[in-house]
RNA sequence: GCGCGAGUAGCUCAAUUGGAUAGAGCGUUGGCCUCCGAAGCCAAAGGUUGUGGGUUCAAUUCCCGCCUCGCGCACCA
């Protein structure tokens, strides 16, 4: 939109008053308050800096080459050398109109699309989805979206934990319990699996006979042994139930499901590789990747600080290396990231990989990063790796939400009661409306909450999880933002009007609230693009909070239906807009609306 | 010990990555339904951005020291 528009104009502008001046630098930006204009653009400062010269100065010369007359008013010199902008209300109008005739939404498809694999979700098999895979699920999704609407190919893949030690003693268990005999067997739930898990954890640390069989028995599954596979993919096919019951109610699909046992094939032959190439070495019975040459040769340079295979201990820097293979010979979790991380290069070449995981990762993850880097130096250097990490779910005394019993909290669980709370609310606003409706709107209300509680905070920040905060129905909620989409969207079926004859209309903004609640709109595909580059969906409820609150500001002070038909039909558009807007802006953050609440 | 985060209004959090007078909600105080849905709107009060330095036209943001909290640091994933 005009902010791009404007970006290259004044850089034009920049190159003929300094033909040499980085143009990269030179950037504008939405403003931050009303009153300093529309845009701003501060790069002038920096590089009248680096040159020794007078910004003012160089704000006039630039202002000189420049015309913006076609959208903006004169363009301002503030302060020390910003320059701003304010467009002209027909500029605005122009792209209202642009927008109410299906031309654009106010973003724009990428120019250079680009492919994308977003890794997240990753449940563990035998383990109940719980509160902390919400984060993970949701904050991966909306990237889809995203990404997805701004034109780049995403592949995203749900990378389950269906390999590793515990089926060991899961196996052991199940033969000992007698899981698989007649009758039982169809029955058997996620909640059976959890059980057995407990069960098995709990003897596998007691009994050291248990924990022998245990061992015994990961050693056939992964040997082949026929009837451990078969118990083995049961557990999975039992957990996928689970997963698929979860993902139906959140409206999250993948295009793949390739769990940790897909890449099984590849593991060994990853460790050689490494080893071959040098970059991994035996140490103490284990295969380890170690720093590359820094800390083998202290006195070249001083070890840098963002080594992740360096760490400080009393003063001197020694190894922290990442294991790819246990003395036992087996793999471990950098051995499948590595083989995961080859295979989607070989089969996707994205130009980024996404993961979406808890911020305790951070240094696994730099790790394999790094070791990926010297293992294939090629690929890496087009390759973007990107890991989203996010901070904790917090109960109300600081610590990891549990339940009052201790025990994780289940996702399904904290979804049934997000419904049912919400379905109180509505009963009690909405009494007149059938109960299937009610059920539906509570439905909506109460997956929303969840949702945008979860997306609100800055991703990176702990946070406390609290029911009254998020189904409240004022402030920055999902159901606030949902309220006025329902306002805006009632206005425009209401008006009883053909639409051709209000689309058709001239857009005519004089109001102030008409005026701040169009700006706004102009900033949708900024933000958007935002989100997608940090991977912060916070962004995106910030922007549609202040919509809805812009337009909820607009609906108190403008009569859209009582007023002259001009006027009218000019108000209509912005209520048709908002409301695409708001309903498309939630979709991006998986969040429904109803039209009516 | 080292690393990665966090510390902003009484509480829970923002601040588009160095921009102009640090913003919301809750809570508190006070207004607005004869008016398109009040799940709404308006107003007031509330701040030495943990702390001490530094960098510059400009610092919540960048650099250095210190304090508090969380997480991580070799065979779990």
């Amino acid at each position: 939109m005009f902010h791009s528009l404007l970006q290259s104009r004044v850089q034009a502008a920049v190159r003929a008053v300094l033909p040499e001046a980085d143009l990269a630098l030179v950037q504008v930006r939405a403003a931050g308050e009303a009153k300093f204009g529309d845009y701003q653009c501060s790069a002038l400062m920096a590089i009248a800096k680096s040159r020794r010269m007078n910004p003012r100065q160089l704000a006039t010369d630039v202002v000189k080459q420049l015309d913006v007359s076609e959208w903006c008013e004169p363009v301002e010199i503030a302060g020390p050398g910003f320059l701003n902008f304010r467009l002209m209300p027909t500029a605005i109008a122009g792209a209202l109109k642009g927008a109410v005739t299906g031309q654009h939404l106010f973003f724009a498809k990428a120019a250079q699309p680009r492919t994308v694999v977003i890794d997240f979700s990753s449940p563990n098999v035998a383990k109940p989805m719980h509160i902390g895979h919400i984060r993970s699920t949701v904050l991966g999704a909306c990237l889809v979206k995203i990404l997805r609407l701004l034109g780049h190919h995403v592949v995203s893949d749900n990378h389950i934990g269906d390999w590793g030690t515990q089926f060991g003693m899961l196996i052991a268990v199940w033969k000992i319990l007698d899981y698989g005999s007649v009758g039982l067997f169809s029955s058997i739930s996620i909640s059976d699996l959890e059980r057995l898990y407990r069960n098995a954890s709990e003897q596998y640390k007691e009994d050291p006979a248990f924990k022998l069989r245990a061992q015994m028995e990961l050693v056939k599954l992964q040997n082949g042994d026929p009837e451990n596979l078969g118990i083995w993919k049961e557990m999975i096919e039992i957990s996928k139930v689970h997963f698929e019951s979860i993902y139906q109610r959140l409206g999250v699909t993948f295009d793949h499901t390739l769990g940790e046992s897909f890449y099984n094939p590849w593991l060994k032959q990853v460790v050689s590789d490494l080893v071959e190439k040098g970059i991994a070495r035996e140490s103490e019975g284990a295969i380890a990747v170690f720093s590359d040459g820094v800390f083998t040769s202290p006195e070249s340079k001083p070890a840098p600080k963002d080594d992740p295979f360096l760490i400080q201990k009393d003063g001197e820097w020694v190894a922290n290396p990442v294991l790819i293979q246990k003395k036992d010979g087996a793999a471990n979790y950098a051995t499948t990231d590595l083989a995961t991380l080859d295979y989607r290069c070989r089969t996707w070449s994205p130009h980024e990989i996404i993961y979406v995981t808890d911020g305790r990762q951070q240094l696994h993850f730099r790790q394999v990063f790094a070791t990926f880097q010297t293992w294939q130096p090629e690929t890496a250097k087009s390759l973007k790796l990107t890991h989203a990490w996010f901070g904790a779910i917090l109960g109300d005394d600081g610590k990891p939400y549990k339940t009052r019993s201790g025990e994780t909290v289940k996702l399904a669980d904290v979804l049934d009661e997000a419904v049912d709370r919400a379905y109180k609310v509505v009963a009690e606003k909405r009494a007149e409306l059938p109960e299937a409706e009610l059920r539906e709107i509570a439905r909506i209300v109460g997956m929303g909450a969840v949702r945008y509680q979860d997306m609100l905070p800055n991703r990176q920040s702990d946070y406390v999880f609290s029911w009254d905060k998020m189904l409240a129905l004022q402030g920055n909620t999902a159901p606030y933002v949902q309220y006025q989409f329902t306002r805006a969207a009632k206005v425009v079926r209401e008006a009883g009007v053909p639409r051709e004859t209000w689309t058709t209309a001239d857009v005519a903004l004089a109001d102030p609230a008409e005026l701040a609640l169009a700006r706004h709109l102009l900033n949708f595909g900024i933000t958007l693009e935002a989100v997608g580059e940090e991977c912060r969906p916070n962004y995106l409820c910030n922007y549609l909070y202040e919509l809805a609150g812009l337009f909820s500001r607009f609906y108190e002070n403008c009569p859209v239906l009582k007023a002259e038909a001009s006027v009218r039909n000019s108000r209509l558009i912005l209520c048709e807009i908002v409301a695409q807007v708001l309903q498309l802006g939630l979709d991006c953050l998986g969040i429904e609306v109803s039209e009516k609440m």
